[in-house]
DNA sequence: TAAGATAAGTGGTTAATAGTGGGTTAATTT
DNA sequence: AAATTAACCCACTATTAACCACTTATCTTA
């Protein structure tokens, strides 16, 4: 079953002296009914946080168990999408403490950009994401590959 | 299954102080009914701003989902495509606000030019609707393969 | 075709919500 | 027990959304 969120939209926050960040209006909406405000929070595989409603996670977790730690690439992406992944909930007022290694490691200072990505949301350093936007054009070949998958 | 829609025509309007644009009552009509005035505006591929109807949205969403986060050009792809979606409605006038990332994307000033496209509206300035209407002639070669695939 | 009625486009005001900052108390941790 | 962290509360400001009003255009019908 494919995922019941549809996280769209940028905006650019603030993260406060206590390090609470808080999330966008539109994209909280589909956590008050569904998830009663708990979520998770983990390291992007880019340099980036990844934010999961607790129902995602759960799903996504399932999918995890398949992989078998035989494999040494599968143990390897195991720890390290694990062992990162916080669970929080929102305050009263719809924010929340962003880890401190999960700052450190999206190099976060004063300003956040929090971006929509359907079943995630993306908590990134603004100067990073713009980088980001510039080099890492899509080549035509890997559009000729994604236009065989997907119909749009 | 194609799309429900049939949206043509041009019409020239303008966007007001608080960013707010009307959209024409013929293009209007096709959104009472079916979709109750909610719908998504994006970036266009060119330097425009697209409209679509949130039923439509839902079935470009639905191929996005096939897509793993694991695949870095899947990634790129995803950010860029959701982070400038923004889900509206229309006030109890037929207007929506556009978000500022996407009058700046499309250059709007004082006057929009407002075009239906089938399944989708597009958002203008006039002056590089104009601009591109000169340029963008399209060859003899490109109309043939065209003619392959589309019979009109 | 003229007059009235209806719909469409535009503008502004008010009320509600969202974003941000900080303080106080309770709970953990060391 | 002290210190740090987390939960909770209150408050200010700016933005947004809901509401109301007016003008222009279009349609209808006598």
């Amino acid at each position: 079953m494919s995922s019941q969120y549809t996280f769209t939209g940028q905006f650019t926050f603030s993260i406060d002296s206590k390090n609470r960040i808080n999330i966008p209006a539109p994209l909280r909406k589909q956590f008050l009914t569904k998830d009663k405000k708990t979520f998770v929070v983990t390291r992007g595989i880019d340099q980036c946080a990844w934010i999961y409603p607790i129902n995602e996670w759960n799903f996504i977790q399932n999918e995890l168990k398949q992989l078998s730690s035989l494999s040494k690439t599968n143990r390897i992406f195991l720890r390290n999408h694990l062992r990162h992944a916080n669970i929080l909930k929102f305050d009263s007022q719809g924010r929340f403490v962003l880890p401190q290694s999960l700052i450190d490691y999206s190099a976060i200072k004063k300003d956040v950009t929090i971006i929509g990505v359907l079943n995630k949301i993306e908590i990134w350093n603004p100067n990073f994401l713009r980088k980001i936007d510039q080099s890492d054009e899509i080549d035509d070949q890997s559009y000729e590959e994604l236009s065989e998958r997907v119909n749009i």
